[in-house]
RNA sequence: GGCCCGUUAGCUCAACUGGUAGAGCAACAGACUCUUAAUCUGUAGGUUGAAGGUUCGAGUCCUUCACGGGUCACCA
């Protein structure tokens, strides 16, 4: 593909000024115009303000009302004008930082007659900051008596209404911004995932990890067994696909004695979307030297215990219709053991490979031809993951369908893996990393088998990475967390479009909505 | 991708078995100096997601399409 060729697949978006404005749009870009012939910047550099909102409220909505009449408290403050009360020569307003909304009071007598009607070309939506003394009113709620205001932004489209705010959620996930806006306490979701990333860097940080960042373009997607995406690198001419996973550079890491990594990245994985799937989401995925997978279950519990209670302050959770308990130790059952206890078949059905092949097909038609390992995921969805609603650690998954992982010492069929289940949802993955480079360049050539039957999600052969492991990786355990869940989880959120700033959508061809 | 549901004013929602598309908020004009869903009076605002079809007549019924939500499948 050339350069041309290249520039031609970008689409070209769509201007505003495309769009047929409303009424409403037309009398706010004229009080825009207004404003700038009265002599406003109305594009203004900066604004020195003295507090936040926030901060106001925070230090100051406690404070008697006497006591703020004496210390003559002066502030300036900026924020998105949210709702207006005007009563003629007077007007109540509250300014609002999405989190917090703070109300002012503007009286013609302090602020002049001009200053007055300059006010009164504010819409609800447009940027201020005010000027003057804290007080409280009658009803006790803390205000700003404005001995000045600053034009800082036009809001040219009317906002939501005040009562049910914006409910819609495609315009919430297409226009983010407006969602923040209107619905504070979704702003609070994303606050939350923030500070609960921080943490969880303190957390590895703490433990003697350090961060690193691998490729996102690799020219071998390896890591995880899912479909990738392809672009193309014009300078070199070759191919490159995002990562599926970070995994087999941070191992090579560990082979060069980073002896505990961890990443906190996107992963990019060409497959549905639903309310548990974005196509890129953010992985966790740590390394640790000489460990294996059972020190990864108490690294997790501890890990997840901690972000409870350092930001939910309990150990017990309300996820939609669950409580949730995450008192340690949690559940451990061995990934046999859970299907037969809830399918109710025996153990021993489960070696049979033929007759499970047979039995998930019939529970999957679309996937066939299944492999053993495949087929016994399919039973495993089929019939245990709605069970799992506290912490579960279901552990020797089948080694057929985890090519990077340790085989069980006692059986060869099994491997020295678990995933972490939490509300019928996967969180986490994790296990004694394969070390012997022979086993490993063995397990990647079966993958190609499956691959050559149609198992397009099969491990690549990355004899590079085969490589690596010939100068030595130490016994290591490693882990993936799937980031937004685990905030999903956290933050009660039914939706992975909840806790992503800007889930993909198919784009749409106008602004009209 | 399959199935089910949704799309009506800027927003949130109405409109019975097909019969003149409405309300609240927002907007506009006016009154109002402690309001907070401010209040009071008045005004304007619509190609009912798109295109076809059935019908004397379609927001409503049928077909196709677009976008979204739920669910199943794949996946973390």
């Amino acid at each position: 593909m050339t350069d041309t060729e290249e520039n031609q697949n970008i689409p070209s978006p769509g201007t505003p000024s495309d769009v047929k404005k409303t009424e409403q749009e037309i009398i706010r870009e004229a009080k825009l115009k207004s404003i700038a012939e009265s002599g406003v910047d109305i594009f203004p550099h900066k604004a020195d303000v003295t507090h936040t909102v926030y901060g106001i409220v925070f230090k100051y909505s406690d404070s008697l009302k006497e006591d703020l009449e004496k210390k003559e408290v002066k502030v300036k403050v900026a924020g998105r004008l949210l709702s207006i009360r005007r009563m003629g020569r007077a007007t109540f307003f509250h300014i609002s930082d999405s989190r917090t909304k703070l109300q002012a009071y503007i009286r013609e007598d302090k602020v002049g007659k001009e200053n007055y009607e300059l006010f009164s070309l504010l819409d609800i939506g447009d940027i201020l900051a005010v000027e003057g003394v804290l007080f409280k009113t009658r009803t006790e709620e803390l205000t700003v008596l404005v001995k000045s205001f600053t034009f800082l932004a036009k809001c040219l489209h009317p906002l939501p209404e005040k009562w049910h705010g914006l409910q819609n959620v495609e315009i919430r996930y297409r226009k983010r911004h407006l969602d923040l806006i209107m619905n504070p306490e979704q702003a609070d979701v994303f606050r939350l995932r923030s500070a609960l990333i921080t943490q969880i860097r303190n957390f590895f940080d703490e433990r003697d990890y350090i961060e690193v960042e691998t490729p996102m373009m690799q020219t071998l997607p390896g890591g995880a067994l899912a479909r990738p995406f392809k672009t193309f690198h014009n300078a070199l001419g070759i191919d490159l696909f995002l990562r599926i996973a970070p995994e087999l550079y941070l191992k090579r890491l560990v082979v060069g004695g980073l002896e505990r990594v961890y990443e906190i990245n996107r992963n990019f994985r060409n497959e549905g979307i639903s309310s548990e799937h974005n196509p890129e989401f953010t992985m966790l995925e740590f390394y640790q030297a000489y460990s294996d997978y059972n020190d990864m279950m108490d690294i997790t519990e501890e890990l997840i215990c901690d972000l409870s209670v350092k930001f939910l302050g309990k150990e017990t959770i309300t996820y939609s219709d669950f409580e949730i308990s995450l008192k340690r130790p949690w559940k451990k059952i061995k990934f046999v053991d859970a299907l037969s206890q809830y399918s109710g078949f025996a153990r021993e059905k489960f070696k049979d490979r033929k007759e499970i092949i047979v039995l998930a097909s019939e529970l999957a038609p679309d996937k066939t031809p299944l492999s053993y390992g495949n087929a016994l995921d399919v039973l495993f969805d089929k019939y245990v993951k709605d069970h799992l609603i506290d912490p579960t650690f279901v552990t020797h998954l089948p080694k057929e369908i985890s090519p990077l992982a340790k085989a069980s010492p006692d059986n060869p069929d099994e491997s020295e893996r678990f995933e972490l289940v939490i509300a019928r949802m996967e969180i986490a993955n994790a296990f004694s990393e394969l070390t012997d480079p022979v086993e490993q360049k063995k397990r990647f050539e079966q993958q190609a088998e499956e691959r050559k039957k149609g198992d397009e999600e099969s491990h690549l052969i990355d004899l590079d990475y085969v490589n690596a492991l010939e100068y030595g990786l130490p016994p290591t355990g490693g882990e993936g967390i799937g980031i937004d869940r685990l905030v999903m989880i956290l933050a009660n959120q039914k939706s992975i479009r909840e806790v992503i700033l800007f889930p993909l959508l198919r784009p749409k061809g106008d602004f009209s909505w």
